[in-house]
DNA sequence: AAGCACACGTGAGAC
DNA sequence: TGTCTCACGTGTGCT
């Protein structure tokens, strides 16, 4: 593997430190010729070394590493990239509706497709930052499950539970892979404990099923818990 | 500058089109060695022209272009990695910021006068828009009332009740009379009803203390204005 | 002219 | 075994 490297370096220490003309076919028997044949050796080495170098420190600038070729070091490189570039217009979208969202000062008008950005923000960076680091922690462990009805077609949720490991994440998947029409949600963390209040429009005959198809969804992702 | 790149590509494809072994040296003069060069050569521009086109496409990822060097290219590569790199964690802070200012989440911390924004915003919004407006009108129905204990010092406050008049400034008013250590505070409107979520940090005991509280306040406003 | 950047062909080593 | 990757020395062209 590196041993490649090593062992060009040592070759060219040594042609370094001797810097006998060896291969001189002497086009023409001056001394001069050579001198600027072995210049221009030198530092074609220098270059190249230079050259490895910077690829190597690209190598280490990149985190996610395919192989160790020299094409493969430039196209992890231009991957990696590309990621950050995504990540970074994901993050800059997600400070702008975060923003936004801290200044939002009418409550009840168009929060349609508005408010579930808490979802939609989580599906854009913790998925790609964090999902494939931790994939598999704790369960959930549920302390309180309420599904209540709220006038006529809304059912009001809340769900609080120890917040142990990624609870929060799994918690935003479970209710985004249930497909909901979500009016509003909302996540709090405090003391140890991760509380999210979801608005949901439906019948509020589907209560008790609401209830049943959250709790599946909850033990599909954690095997069990205590209520 | 790029002319370089094109005449030796023009080279090369002048020398892909007609693979004359121009330069062999015949060290033994059978076709199979020949043959087997040739391959090397040509897998060797390969493997080139490969790696230039990784670099090229590398240097069209940065938008920050120096020189048209490989050196420079893959420096300017790194150097934009690590700028992407810090950005990131910057907005990442930026976000963290975001997020834990608008649902701050240490109880027993100092958000005696940052975290009632909602109610602030109210107070200067509301009052001096509507409070005037419409001074009297119907009571307070309460649909529901609840407070639930989360962890050891949090209460949690649900309050939903129809929204007749300028109920949500009611029950705004109502919290904010209070003085209570509100963590978050969430207002939504639906259906006709009006939800109102609060943490709030008290002791567990205080639970039932607190919901006669709420009531006490909400009949006292509800008697003082109209019933 | 001296310096620089590049592509080329070639032998060597690793898989 | 062949195939892949690499560093090397060299010639060429640009500045």
């Amino acid at each position: 593997m590196t041993d490649i490297f090593w062992n060009d370096e040592l070759q060219r220490w040594a042609m370094d430190e001797a810097p006998t003309q060896s291969n001189e076919y002497s086009s023409s028997p001056e001394g001069a010729a050579s001198t600027i044949a072995s210049k221009n050796i030198v530092s074609e080495r220098n270059r190249r070394k230079n050259l490895n170098d910077k690829l190597l420190e690209l190598r280490g600038a990149v985190p996610r590493i395919s192989k160790l070729d020299k094409a493969s070091t430039i196209k992890d490189a231009i991957d990696y990239i590309q990621d950050l570039q995504e990540q970074e217009r994901n993050l800059q979208a997600e400070i702008m509706e975060l923003e936004s969202e801290s200044l939002k000062k009418d409550p009840g008008f168009d929060f349609e497709e508005e408010l579930p950005i808490l979802l939609r923000s989580k599906k854009s960076r913790c998925d790609q930052i964090y999902d494939h680091r931790v994939p598999m922690s704790h369960p959930i462990k549920v302390h309180e499950l309420r599904v209540n009805s709220m006038g006529e077609n809304t059912l009001f949720v809340s769900l609080t539970c120890s917040k142990d490991g990624d609870a929060m994440i799994k918690i935003c998947d479970i209710f985004e892979s249930m497909k909901l029409k979500i009016i509003t949600a909302n996540v709090v963390i405090v003391s140890g404990m991760v509380m999210k209040t979801v608005l949901i429009e439906a019948d509020m005959g589907e209560r008790d099923n609401l209830k049943i198809k959250i709790e599946r969804a909850i033990s599909a992702v954690s095997d069990h818990w205590s209520t």
